[in-house]
DNA sequence: TCTGGGGTCCTAGGACCC
DNA sequence: TCTGGGGTCCTAGGACCC
């Protein structure tokens, strides 16, 4: 019996069809129950759907780069990310589209409103893709397999995207199951067989393996996972640092315990924008910057988020980058006190600037939480009231007798400056 | 190849406190 | 008085992902 199970769309691996076997849930396909769901040439797609007159042909979104790539447009060599005028080399032939944010975000919320319909457990990834866990659903809504044939015939039909799955025990798996589906396709690995599913792929397949990481690994003549799973934990270690080492080392043997989480948060916001090469005035970054502030804001007040860290980022005409950051006392939404950090921060980079060159300014806030946590911290953020306070019982009981207050008043609950987001 | 805009996580050094 | 070890926070940079 095949390791990978596919239909719809091409494939590597054929075409098998699903059998009864397979379906009922009850063999060695049972463990399988996390599903990545991941729509494809995102973007591309939702032009293609609003516009039939670009269907069947390539097409590019995007301006100085590519945002996106229909599949005939890939066919030619064109990839996201990718410089325009090499992408329209490849391509001269690919229609040219600019973005339309708006019509993304609005297809995106449709499907999720699917996947939300499907399952409780639905983490989102970005945009374009989640995960979820099916796996408590089967007395109602049948195996993994087929909540996810299901899945994507109601995209299809409801949003008129087309949508790849991978089914798998892991998370990871079910990633990587769903990228070598693509594009339209359904993928299932089955428990007993992940290995020979895994090992043969490039280690690029690694999750958070990138051009960096790959070329220290092929190097030393590592290609493919396999090849990462033969190693030792500790050469791994030293060859690309404890975190990433301990990681890979886990994903080549296919070890991952993520379980798929609702309810994520983000933990940072921010905004930036690409200037071009030519010069510019210090009013004109100053405004640039002014704008950007005003923006990111907006949005954390529309979210109903504060943040305690603003972090501006530069990058020079040489593309090397510089970030300064500013922590704040209280974490704050407000215009001013963010306003205030950037421009300060732009003030003190400005020499550097003149000698440079802008190419791109950009600011994200840090450290988010929610708003009203914090208004659940304000009774003790008048910080003078309790330096006075903190001052008078050292004068009279001596410094331990703070120490003990602190720990006491932690243990209790209160005097606790920030509650965690 | 001359380059968007939005994020996440990790590392490492220094300051500071106990 | 001198010294050490552990923990947390802040800052800056880098790799990676979509």
């Amino acid at each position: 019996m095949q390791a990978v199970l596919k239909h719809g769309g091409l494939s590597t691996h054929g075409q098998a069809d699903i059998s009864e076997e397979q379906r009922s849930g009850t063999d060695q396909w049972a463990a399988a129950s996390i599903l990545h769901a991941d729509l494809d040439a995102f973007y591309a797609s939702v032009e293609q759907r609003d516009n039939p007159s670009l269907r069947g042909k390539p097409v590019i979104v995007g301006g100085g780069v590519v945002l996106a790539a229909s599949y005939e447009a890939k066919a030619c060599g064109v990839k996201t990310a990718m410089g325009g005028k090499i992408a329209r080399q490849l391509c001269p032939e690919a229609i040219d589209v600019p973005p339309r944010m708006e019509a993304y975000t609005e297809a995106s919320k449709a499907v999720f409103e699917i996947f939300n319909d499907t399952t409780p457990l639905v983490e989102g990834i970005s945009v374009d893709e989640a995960f979820l866990d099916v796996g408590g659903l089967r007395r109602i809504a049948g195996t993994p397999i087929q909540i996810a044939e299901r899945l994507r015939k109601r995209v299809k039909a409801e949003v008129g995207l087309n949508i790849t799955v991978g089914v798998a025990r892991t998370k990871f798996l079910a990633k990587v199951a769903s990228g070598v589906g693509k594009p339209d396709g359904l993928l299932a690995v089955r428990p007993d067989r992940e290995m020979e599913f895994l090992h043969p792929l490039p280690v690029q397949a690694l999750w958070g393996v990138g051009k960096v990481t790959a070329e220290k690994l092929q190097r030393v003549g590592l290609f493919t996972v396999g090849d990462v799973a033969d190693l030792s934990e500790e050469r791994l270690v030293s060859l690309v640092g404890t975190a990433a080492g301990h990681k890979l080392h886990s994903l080549a043997h296919n070890v991952d315990r993520r379980r798929v989480t609702t309810g994520k948060r983000r933990s940072s916001m921010g905004s930036q924008r690409a200037m071009g090469r030519r010069p510019k005035t210090h009013a004109e970054i100053d405004a640039e910057l002014r704008g950007i502030v005003d923006r990111v804001t907006r949005r954390m007040r529309a979210a109903d988020r504060v943040g305690r860290t603003a972090v501006v980022r530069f990058r020079f005409d040489d593309f090397t980058r510089a970030t300064r950051s500013h922590t704040m006392t209280e974490a704050t939404a407000d215009t001013a006190p963010i306003m205030k950090a950037s421009l300060d921060i732009l003030d003190a980079m400005w020499p550097t600037i003149e000698e440079q060159g802008l190419t791109l300014i950009g600011l994200s806030i840090a450290n988010l939480s929610n708003a009203d946590a914090v208004q659940m911290a304000l009774p003790f953020a008048d910080l003078s009231a309790l330096d006075h306070a903190v001052d008078t019982v050292r004068d009279k009981f001596g410094t331990n007798s703070i120490n003990r207050a602190v720990n006491l008043g932690r243990d209790q609950g209160f005097a606790v400056p920030m509650l965690p987001d």
